[in-house]
DNA sequence: CCCTGATTCGC
DNA sequence: GCGAATCAGG
């Protein structure tokens, strides 16, 4: 597979929507998500938020040394080299300016699972899923996995549990159902037939 | 372990 | 230019 025009358009436009390297990378085929990464250094885009990117004052590379090993010992990698030349004289920007206060840029890059201010996912109500499925709910709540945010993956049920508001939040965390946000328990009483709904509701 | 992006460097 | 291998981290 090579970078067509096409291809590279795709790149851009789920980079810029905050979509991760790999899941572009499932989406092109063909690719890995090492590949898709590269590519969005070499376009420039690693910077999500959309800069100009002023490369003007571009680090001299730091010519490696000696380096008598033959296979590479890439040690340096800690140290990144972010050119930052604080310049022998004393900066000392204007007063005025200083004192402005710093821009403050939009966060907005990677789109939360569960982004603030949406409705979560119903809650299971007595009187709404059948006694089985609560039962079993109940159950799986008390294993769950109590995930945070960040340990969500696409294979983890991403039932939000307790109050979000409080420390006694977490998610459930089990395995989920293939395609489903959910394990199975809560696949059980997030996806009901509408027949079934009707039926029980007051 | 699952995942994320960043970087290096042989090709 | 490309991307596997590797690194660093949530």
């Amino acid at each position: 597979m090579s970078w067509t025009d096409e291809r590279v358009e795709t790149l851009k436009r789920m980079w810029s929507e905050g979509q991760s390297a790999s899941a572009i990378a499932k989406e092109l085929g063909g690719v890995t998500r090492n590949a898709v990464i590269g590519k969005v250094h070499r376009l420039g885009l690693s910077n999500r938020t959309e800069e100009p990117a002023e490369a003007a004052a571009a680090p001299a590379a730091p010519a490696s040394a000696p380096a008598p090993d033959k296979k590479a010992v890439r040690k340096p990698a800690a140290a990144a080299p972010r050119a930052e030349t604080p310049a022998p004289e004393a900066p000392a920007p204007k007063p005025a300016e200083a004192a402005a206060p710093q821009p403050a840029f939009t966060p907005v890059p990677r789109r939360p699972i569960v982004p603030a201010g949406q409705p979560l996912p119903p809650q299971p109500s007595a009187n709404e899923i059948s006694p089985e499925a609560l039962a079993s709910v109940r159950e799986v709540e008390k294993r769950a996995r109590k995930l945070t945010l960040m340990e969500l993956t696409e294979r983890t049920c991403k039932w939000p549990i307790g109050d979000p508001a409080t420390e006694k939040f977490w998610f459930c965390g089990l395995p989920s159902q293939a395609g489903k946000p959910y394990c199975e328990a809560h696949v059980g009483v997030a996806f009901q037939p509408m027949s079934s709904r009707r039926d029980r509701r007051r």
